[in-house]
DNA sequence: GTTGAGCGTT
């Protein structure tokens, strides 16, 4: 008998239950109403505030299901809100309620469900044109060199907490493969002639010993 | 089967 009383606290109003009302925009597309969010998007966090900070406290309500603190992909630097999903939408809800306000590190947090929709690397890269200030992509007036940090170098701190909740066994595992390769997850794919996507100039990385099946001499 | 450049950063 796990009788727990879940105190969903819907917000003002309740979720709605599909009104009729020429609502502008659903709040939470893509959702149906017995499907509420699991997703709760973090604002405000400070900047030193990693994963496993808002774990304890938003673990609270229920089983997370990952979390996830973008950062600025050319600085590296923590955009100050995450991302916490929980396996119940119900512990997504009361956590909320419940953290909404909430002071973690000094800071007021505000807790708002977060939009299904993630973003992708496309999109952003067509973000930053538009942000970018009409982005001539001839050539810029300012080349974007920022070669200060670039998200590789972030990769191996990466490699430590990863970001996102890994699996202490695993982080064990991980600790021996990080050794040498591994490191093919960097935005820079350099794959060998598209380096244009990426900021920073991803090194050259060996041809690694392509197995090249010899076209003739494979006889049966 | 997934996504880690996730919307809301000062």
């Amino acid at each position: 008998m796990r009788g727990r009383s879940y105190t969903p606290s819907p917000p003002r109003g309740g979720y709605g239950r599909r009104r009729r009302s020429p609502s502008p925009r659903r709040k939470y597309a893509a959702r149906d109403d017995r499907d509420y969010p699991t997703s709760l998007l973090v604002r405000n966090l400070r900047h030193d505030c990693r994963p496993e900070d808002l774990r304890r406290p938003f673990g609270q309500f229920g089983p997370l299901k990952d979390i996830y603190l973008p950062r600025d992909y050319y600085t590296g630097q923590p955009r100050g809100f995450g991302f916490i999903q929980y396996v119940d939408p119900a512990d997504a809800a009361e956590a909320k309620y419940q953290m909404d306000g909430q002071i973690l590190l000094g800071r007021e947090l505000t807790v708002v469900f977060a939009e299904e929709n993630r973003k992708k690397p496309a999109d952003m890269r067509a973000r930053d044109r538009v942000r970018g200030h009409s982005y001539d992509r001839r050539r810029s007036p300012r080349s974007p060199r920022y070669s200060r940090s670039s998200p590789r170098l972030h990769a191996r701190d990466r490699s430590r907490s990863r970001g996102y909740s890994p699996s202490p066994r695993r982080r064990e595992y991980s600790r021996r493969a990080s050794r040498e390769r591994s490191y093919s997850r960097s935005p820079a794919h350099n794959g060998s002639r598209s380096r244009s996507r990426s900021p920073i100039r991803g090194r050259a990385r060996s041809p690694n010993a392509t197995y090249s099946r010899e076209p003739s001499r494979d006889s049966r």
